[in-house]
DNA sequence: CGAATATAGATGATGTGACAACTAGTTCGG
DNA sequence: CCGAACTAGTTGTCACATCATCTATATTCG
């Protein structure tokens, strides 16, 4: 396993290698508890959970199509999909926007407000459980410089 | 971010909410960027990479259902339908288990073989770009350190 | 042995996500 | 104003994930 010649991309090494693993490994364990437990407790799905906190969040509780595609950094066309599936569900309502035809809001519905409410303590106290109870502030603290640092690499860097 | 409704929801505090979100944003990010460029430069999706990785990564080059479900942390069913989707592409081929007639082994094929040694390379080039280049060797490994330390507290805590 | 039970894996239904093609409304250059 | 280009959002298709259910073989135990 020590592939030390001189090609074009080295390999990760043995520590580099335990590293990103335990990295990505801590992310789908993470997400794949945190999707669980919000589903069995308030039947939201974590795609279902992001929309409602990111239209309760704007104070005229709707927000065009767009602008919450950007702020979930979600594409057009999955947020239409799941658009309607919460309509279905009386989660969310669309409404007609009257500055261009084109366009619409999402609206939280009276339900959805009653379902977001009752579904984030418990997310809260899910992720102070699983998150923060792990480790000391500093820790928590430096993980989330070193996200932020990556998160910016990761937009500067090209892959194309 | 607008406030009218402070009380209703406890949440985190602005730092530990940054934090929070930063280490959720980044795996998206990251997951996202990896599988589009697997997709487009090798034809793979993350869970044939996976897949095809576990397999080579044993010497006779097959593994049983079982074992790779085990590997990959998989539900036997996940891997039951990803693998009859690369059978069909010829990435990988069923074989009968002599020793259990109940089981079955998944087996590299020559052209599985030809496609996870190709994409390989890049993969470690793109991983290095995105998260290596981006921190300072001590960050990376303190960043391992605390994933590792996290997902055993994810381990450790019942959410039911 | 032979019935109950456990195990290995497959299958069908359903919901979700990415991507490309599409429709309809808007803007802009002439 | 008219048509080309642009923009907002929708829809179809396919890959993927989960759940419940199903089949076939193995094991266990009376």
């Amino acid at each position: 396993m020590n592939d030390t010649e001189p090609s074009a991309v080295p390999w990760l090494s043995a520590d580099e290698q335990r590293a990103w693993r335990a990295f990505v490994r801590v992310h789908l364990k993470l997400s794949a508890r945190m999707a669980a437990d919000l589903q069995s407790h308030s039947g939201l799905s974590s795609a279902d959970f992001e929309v409602l906190v990111a239209v309760t969040d704007v104070s005229e509780g709707r927000v065009r199509f767009q602008d919450l595609a950007k702020d979930l950094d979600w594409e057009q066309s999955r947020l239409s999909h799941q658009i309607r599936r919460m309509i279905k569900r009386d989660l969310v309502a669309r409404e007609e926007c009257e500055e261009d035809g084109r366009g619409a809001y999402v609206a939280i519905s009276e339900h959805g407000r009653a379902v977001i409410e009752a579904a984030a303590p418990r997310h809260v106290r899910v992720v102070r459980r699983l998150v923060l109870d792990g480790l000391t502030a500093e820790e928590f603290a430096e993980l989330g410089r070193l996200s932020a640092k990556l998160s910016d690499q990761i937009d500067r860097v090209e892959t194309a």
